[in-house]
DNA sequence: CGGCTACTATGACCGCTGTCATAGCGAATG
DNA sequence: CATTCGCTATGACAGCGGTCATAGTAGCCG
């Protein structure tokens, strides 16, 4: 992992321990803390407050996940819209069987903390699912699914893969996941074959 | 709604300021006031603290949530997996569109608020999940799905509706929802005739 | 050198939180 | 009547939260 600027850190700092305790539970302090930069500079880089910094780090998170895809994309020997969705499955099982269930997704953790009290950060939301929902149903128009149908298979799978990761977490299993990719697959695959 | 005691209005309140706000910030006194509650029966009624009330809100939110599926049932005409699913995403579709995105499910508030810091909490959304999905999973044995895939599908589809509930509050439309009932349909009705 | 800009350092403030301690009420019970 | 028990009432406390104010440093520019 680079080593980028204190500013960059804290944005990445806040997203990651954001999606481990939430928005309302995680501290400006400790984000400072976990990123290793000075408290006075939380103030310089983010002088909205809390309110910037967590709407940055839900943007990061965003982008992030829509960067993922052309990856996943990579690593298919042929891409298949069901393979896609195990891929996306798979980073997230890995990582719960590799280092436990602490984190799920960040913006789903600021939807559930903040869609009400803050607008903005509801806002950065929605638009960070907009850029994860984005390549993904680009990607499914590459595969051959037909335009009119790409966007709401994309929220789909997105849709499936949140809820999954809920329910994983709170089991401390990846059951929802596997089963998540296993039984969407055929569904997926079925609507890239109609062209 | 019938009118019950201080303790279980207490534990409703709980339950509704929690898919709000989030479990953090939700305050004891405050549930306390939305509940009509004398503050002093917190600690009387909940010994165990926040973490208590916390913990009997989410298994009110499972308990509940399992219940409704019975009702979803008995709503349908001629019960099919896919329409299980509509009326269970109709649910929410109309009370966003009649009194706005202002809750979540607050079981999946308490886990991502939770999961990490609170054992106890985490158990207790875990057991919820079950809870609901368990109904769901009968409701499909009844219509005809294999028994071996009932377990499967119910948590597929508790996963895709979670989901699409957080990408429909954060865009603030209810668009998710309808989509995730519209394209899982096939799929839910098609195993039922696999009998 | 003087000054300006970018960044850092700290301490204080105020509001809020969960929890505890203590005391009070009111009715049923013996 | 006296006791007990379920419930309520309040105030205090200790901790932590985000934010502000103020001052300091380092380096570049002129």
């Amino acid at each position: 992992m680079s080593e980028r600027g204190p500013r960059e850190r804290m944005v990445f700092s806040a997203a990651q321990l954001i999606r481990r305790d939430g928005v309302a539970s995680t501290g400006m302090r400790e984000v400072a803390a976990h990123a290793e930069a000075p408290r006075g500079s939380l103030q310089h880089y983010f002088p909205g407050g809390k309110e910037q910094l967590v709407n940055e780090a839900v943007g990061w998170a965003g982008r992030y996940a829509g960067n993922r895809v052309a990856r996943f994309l990579a690593a298919l020997p042929e891409p298949t819209p069901g393979g896609l969705f195990a891929e996306m499955v798979r980073q997230w099982t890995d990582e719960y069987e590799r280092v436990g269930f602490g984190g799920g997704c960040p913006v789903a953790a600021a939807t559930v903390d903040c869609a009400e009290s803050t607008a903005s950060t509801r806002e950065a939301a929605a638009a960070a699912f907009a850029a994860w929902t984005g390549p993904v149903a680009r990607a499914l128009a590459d595969m051959g699914v037909p335009e009119e149908r790409t966007a709401d298979l994309a929220t789909l799978m997105i849709s499936t893969l949140e809820g999954a990761l809920l329910i994983a977490r709170a089991e401390q299993d990846v059951r929802a996941l596997t089963t998540a990719a296993r039984e969407l697959a055929p569904l997926l695959d079925a609507a890239a074959r109609t062209r």
